[in-house]
DNA sequence: GTAGGGTTAG
């Protein structure tokens, strides 16, 4: 209002001074706009105020409308001092679009080729850092270097920690062994280098070498240490960290609190972490924020929910903390619940907070919703980021709409190995194994360098496609020419590719050899395997190792209970059924969620919670005759409990997916798809019926379960194989 | 005037 006063008197007799007034006191995009037209009106046009103008538009927000203003000004600006270029470069790398920052030095590099100083270099390094675009890293190291600058140890540290975030960490190391008298922040920097790369028990050790180097750690430092311990479950290292602060004097303030809480949460010893926040007389908003993903961590959200509503002052940290919590314990709804109860109080969310609102939409799995919240993303300025446009993809892909995931895919500016990563993981998801594999060849041919997410996804494409040899080759190019060490995920993959194939041989030649115990879905993997190809013996070896695991596991049960009943072994048949009735403690609830004109209904097995119920079991019924016409008979194989074999057949077709399917069919609008999600893999049953039905009444259905998507239609699934 | 600490996508 005041300023709205200040710019109705302005005239045209404004002198320099009062322009710099003005400002200063300026706070929002459109009153800087303002002032700026005046400036260009008024006789006092000059550098200096459009050097003003750029600092203040820096200190104004961190916008991408604030931020694109700031770079046109500054560009009518003909020679820019400097220190300007410097402050807006700085600017730039700490804000959500650091690619800016490079964008800004290679324009100040084609005007002038000395508009640089050593100031410049540190921003450059934090943006390349933040953007891992190590190409340009490389560039900027070489340009430091005939500018004579590497012994600035601003510059040695951002080098430091550029290599180590681009994942080069060897040189990193290189640099700092360099240093003659690392300071505090260079040992964090490489400490925590160690720790961005996942090596852990290096971190620690260097912090010792710190400790016998003569240099003193600041509380910095033991929070980066701390962190190491958390992800190295290494408590007993925490503990004499703390023991060193303490002998040390150094003061344990809120920062240390919160990362002494996230070690202990992280090794799993939440009752620590509360002894710690229970001692506390004030507890400070980032503490509480820590207690709170802490608990997260374990899926002890009840427990963190009642500390997040305990806070008096909360910000949006600490709501993105409470959102990323529900969103990650598989509570997708809570967190989308949480995001508008934020909005409605009108706290502003941070781009890290739509990451995990975000992450929640792909795990409800609804494209109504998902197209809200990307809709919310572009009207509010996150649509430029590459961390969002990647949580997008994987959206769009989660919940069934390959083509938007692509679009976004396509569209985006700059891309980096998790956006590849994503899509190509799209392609396997939805069956579509050649679009996966082309675009890995693509990658290459880009010279973006895969990683081990990355070999997930194609690995996981040969696996369903049947491409054996192709599958091979890329597991040998990722270990002999990436580098990369397999984890017990790429093994997975693997055998799981040979299983598909029949090479059953070649698949427990690996399982022998790999270097991890085999887990479930390994065993898993065997056991279906041998019950499509009828391989007994083995199939019941892989059963029992699978059980030896999980013992309640239904799938091992069911098979091994098959080949005693096929074996004619009454006994060991009649003890499979009494485990059998052991279980279901702590056995997930099998729910189907169907979207309808965008708006979500669930369906449990055999309910009649629905308000149409009625409607939909007539439904249920009218189609179920429909299908035995065109040959469908009703398979229960996948029915556990003892039961009749007509009470069995009776409940397969209560399914939740058939439910869910039916109401589909009653309620979608005409041409429209049905889109069905489950928490659980879809059964070999229910797999047929939807295909029948997708024939039968010409309609497209795309069911979502837990490990891949089906889409069904005229009578075909893509995923072609089942099992 | 320059570097490191609470939420973070595959």
């Amino acid at each position: 209002m005041a300023m709205d006063m200040a710019m109705a008197t302005m005239s045209h007799t404004h002198t320099h001074h009062q322009f710099q007034t003005l400002l200063s006191s300026s706070t929002t995009l459109s009153h800087l706009k303002q002032i700026h037209a005046q400036i260009l009106h008024s006789n006092c046009n000059s550098n200096t105020l459009l050097s003003k103008l750029v600092l203040s538009s820096c200190t104004l927000s961190s916008s991408s409308s604030t931020l694109h203003y700031a770079l046109s000004v500054f560009s009518q600006i003909p020679n820019p001092p400097t220190h300007l270029s410097n402050q807006l470069l700085r600017h730039l790398s700490r804000s959500p679009l650091p690619d800016k920052t490079l964008f800004l030095y290679h324009n100040l590099r084609t005007i002038n080729a000395f508009t640089l100083d050593r100031f410049s270099f540190p921003p450059l390094l934090k943006a390349v850092s933040k953007l891992s675009a190590f190409s340009h890293g490389l560039e900027i190291h070489g340009l430091a270097s005939k500018l004579g600058f590497l012994s600035d140890p601003f510059i040695q540290t951002g080098l430091i920690a550029m290599y180590a975030l681009c994942g080069r960490i060897m040189d990193a190391r290189l640099l700092f062994d360099k240093m003659s008298h690392p300071d505090a922040v260079a040992w964090n920097t490489i400490i925590d280098g160690y720790c961005q790369n996942g090596h852990y028990d290096d971190a620690l050790r260097l912090f010792e070498d710190m400790k016998n180097s003569g240099a003193k750690p600041d509380s910095v430092i033991i929070c980066t240490v701390l962190s190491a311990c958390g992800h190295a479950r290494n408590i007993k290292y925490g503990r004499s960290v703390l023991e060193f602060v303490k002998d040390n004097g150094l003061a344990i303030d809120s920062y240390l609190q919160t990362a002494l809480i996230n070690m202990y949460a992280n090794c799993g010893a939440m009752e620590l972490a509360r002894e710690i926040y229970d001692g506390l007389s004030s507890k400070h908003l980032i503490v509480s924020t820590a207690m709170i993903s802490g608990y997260a961590k374990l899926g002890m959200t009840k427990d963190a929910r009642v500390i997040f509503d305990q806070m008096i002052e909360k910000d949006f940290i600490c709501w993105s903390a409470m959102i990323s919590g529900y969103s990650e314990s598989d509570q997708p709804q809570e967190a989308l619940k949480l995001f508008n109860e934020m909005l409605r109080k009108r706290i502003v969310p941070d781009q890290i907070t739509m990451l995990s609102v975000i992450s929640a939409c792909s795990n409800v799995g609804t494209l109504g919703q998902a197209k809200w919240i990307h809709t919310y993303v572009d009207r509010n300025g996150f649509g430029r980021a590459l961390s969002v446009n990647n949580a997008l993809i994987d959206m769009y892909a989660k919940c069934g709409n390959l083509v938007k995931a692509r679009e976004v895919f396509e569209n985006m500016p700059r891309k980096n190995v998790i956006s590849w990563s994503s899509m190509i993981n799209a392609f396997a998801m939805h069956g579509n194994a050649n679009s996966a594999i082309n675009l890995f060849h693509r990658m290459k041919e880009e010279n973006i360098e895969p990683n081990g997410v990355t070999f997930i996804g194609v690995l996981y494409a040969c696996g369903h496609a049947g491409l054996v040899e192709e599958g091979q080759k890329l597991f040998s190019s990722m270990v002999n020419e990436h580098r990369i060490s397999p984890t017990r995920e790429h093994y997975g993959c693997m055998v799981d590719l040979y299983c598909r194939a029949n090479l059953l041989r070649k698949a427990i030649e690996l399982i022998e050899t790999m270097p991890f115990a085999p887990n479930v879905i390994i065993w898993g993997s065997l056991m279906s395997a041998c019950q499509i190809h009828g391989e007994a013996e083995l199939g019941e070896f892989a059963a029992k190792r699978l059980l030896e695991l999980e013992p309640g596991h239904d799938g091992a049960l069911v098979v091994l209970s098959n080949i005693y009943a096929k074996e004619r072994r009454w006994n060991d048949v009649g003890l499979i059924r009494k485990s059998m009735s052991y279980k279901g403690v702590s056995k997930e609830k099998a729910c189907s969620r169907v979207e309808i004109n965008n708006e979500v209904h669930t369906f449990m097995m055999a309910d009649r919670y629905h308000k149409q119920s009625d409607e939909i079991y007539q439904k249920l019924d009218e189609v179920v005759s429909q299908l035995k016409l065109v040959g469908y008979k009703p398979s229960t194989s996948s029915i556990l409990i003892d039961l009749e074999e007509e009470d069995k057949k009776e409940l397969v077709l209560w399914h939740s997916e058939k439910l869910a399917v039916c109401y589909g069919l009653i309620s979608r609008r005409k041409e429209s798809c049905i889109h069905i999600v489950k928490n659980l893999r879809i059964c070999e049953d229910c797999h047929s019926f939807m295909k029948l039905i997708s024939k039968v009444y010409q309609v497209e259905i795309v069911v979502r379960d837990r490990t891949r998507f089906h889409h069904c239609s005229s009578g075909v699934c893509s995923c072609k194989d089942y099992w």
